[in-house]
DNA sequence: CACACATATAGATAATTGTCAATATGTTTT
DNA sequence: AAAACATATTGACAATTATCTATATGTGTG
């Protein structure tokens, strides 16, 4: 799981807002577009680069392509962002 | 607080070794630099780009910098990702 | 089959970014 | 004050990326 992959797909604001939508269930491309002033093409551009870092699934159904948060992947991210800690106190001295 | 900001920070595979590095306790510029093949001005730079998103915090003494994981951010940013869910069902019906 | 529709791919381009060398700033020590 | 050290800034450049237009692929419908 290459967790850099999955920041770096989160790191661009069209694609943030895309997961985010995501979340409240799955979602059609075409629908997902309406809520962007971006092509068509870009928006693809966009969701192979979220299914490429596993986050997003895509599901063919006919002609449409529904996309939805891929479980497994979420949750090993969650787990790696919940386990950084903010520790108190110096683990190395300098000088 | 901008999420975008912060998962751009951590989409680069040194800002996120530093990252998880710095959670394991404050660490001293210099001591960040010996783990990495990289200059020291693209370490400084890296730095800037990692407390400009409010992850991390910057602690100087004497001519000695400190880094460590800023607490409230990345409690606020923990609790982001902890709320993305994977909704079962189609929300969007196509067609 | 031919057309309309949904999505993907290819190629081009402008903007962003990671990196370095050179230099500046600020601090401690001699 | 001068030298040594830690870090930051500047300017340049190569690599990456977000976006577009044009086109291709694949699916359903008349």
């Amino acid at each position: 799981m290459d967790y850099c992959l999955i920041f770096k797909a989160l790191g661009d604001s069209t694609r943030l807002e895309i997961v985010k939508m995501l979340s409240c269930g799955e979602m059609c491309a075409c629908k997902i577009l309406e809520r962007f002033e971006i092509t068509q093409p870009t928006l693809s551009h966009h969701m192979k680069i979220l299914c490429e870092c596993g986050l997003v699934c895509a599901r063919k159904d006919g002609k449409w392509s529904h996309y939805s948060l891929c479980a497994d992947t979420l949750k090993d991210f969650q787990r790696f962002v919940s386990e950084l800690k903010c520790v108190k106190g110096c683990e190395y001295i300098c000088g």
